[in-house]
DNA sequence: ACAATACTACGAGAATTGTCGTAATAAGTC
DNA sequence: GACTTATTACGACAATTCTCGTAGTATTGT
């Protein structure tokens, strides 16, 4: 059984500091800030609120380090991609999978290594769905 | 040049109005409401109001009919949903393409044929890609 | 003619999200 | 000890989106 999911999904603001926090592990709020700044003019309370929300919610977990906390990502990151994935999928493509990834590869065209790494992927994906038919 | 888009994106609810629309052709506001309600309740007037306010913001064209209007999508499927694709790449896959590719295939398999239009799709880019390299 | 029906128009409230300012307080500096 | 800095806490406003109720007005049926 999967780990259990709270219900909330992040919003935009939200899923921009799990971004950080996923890829950079546990950080402050500065720290968190001053990627987020880079990206986008921002004032810190601002980065400070959406962290403490979050954490309300309990999407980060922290932990005190003298008188500043420590932020992590509390939900995981291929579970939120997922949930995100499924969603966006049935809004805007009326859920099919298989446009969306054609789409995908149309628009954005992968570099050669990446394009094998697909193919190869598919290919175990193939041999998987033979596997679980049987 | 392609068409120019309007830079604001649809809402959720106007994109399931939209795919209604795409896919349905000119409805009315009542045949919109009534598919509409299948998926979730919801009132008339809320349909209505949707569509008005779509329709003020030039995502929909309509034409009296009559007392009621017949709607039409105006703004083209393939545009928004690359607009909308784009969007979401960057928000929850950090733009890797790649990734948004492999866990929707790892996520959602596709049936024997898709999975063989698919692998026919990626032979026929990588074959553009080499011509567009020379 | 009158009542019921089918529509549109529109304002306004609720919910969600994003943003910022101000206050409190601990810690370090001169 | 007074001053500046770092940091949290929190309330409140603005913007956006969603939702619904009410009103007005043709149309249709009896």
């Amino acid at each position: 059984m999967k780990k259990k999911d709270k219900k909330t999904e992040p919003t935009t603001a939200e899923l921009a500091i799990l971004q950080i926090l996923w890829s950079q592990g546990p950080l402050s709020v500065k720290e968190v800030h001053e990627v987020l700044e880079q990206s986008k003019p921002v004032v810190y309370t601002t980065t400070l609120k959406t962290m403490q929300v979050m954490h309300q919610r309990e999407m980060l977990t922290r932990e005190a380090q003298g008188r500043k906390h420590i932020y992590s990502a509390a939900i995981e990151q291929v579970d939120t991609q997922n949930k995100l994935l499924d969603n966006f999928l049935s809004r805007a493509f009326g859920g099919s999978s298989k446009k969306l990834v054609m789409r995908t590869l149309g628009q954005h065209s992968l570099k050669e290594d990446e394009l094998n790494e697909l193919k190869a992927f598919i290919n175990s994906l193939d041999a998987n769905d033979q596997k679980s038919k049987s």
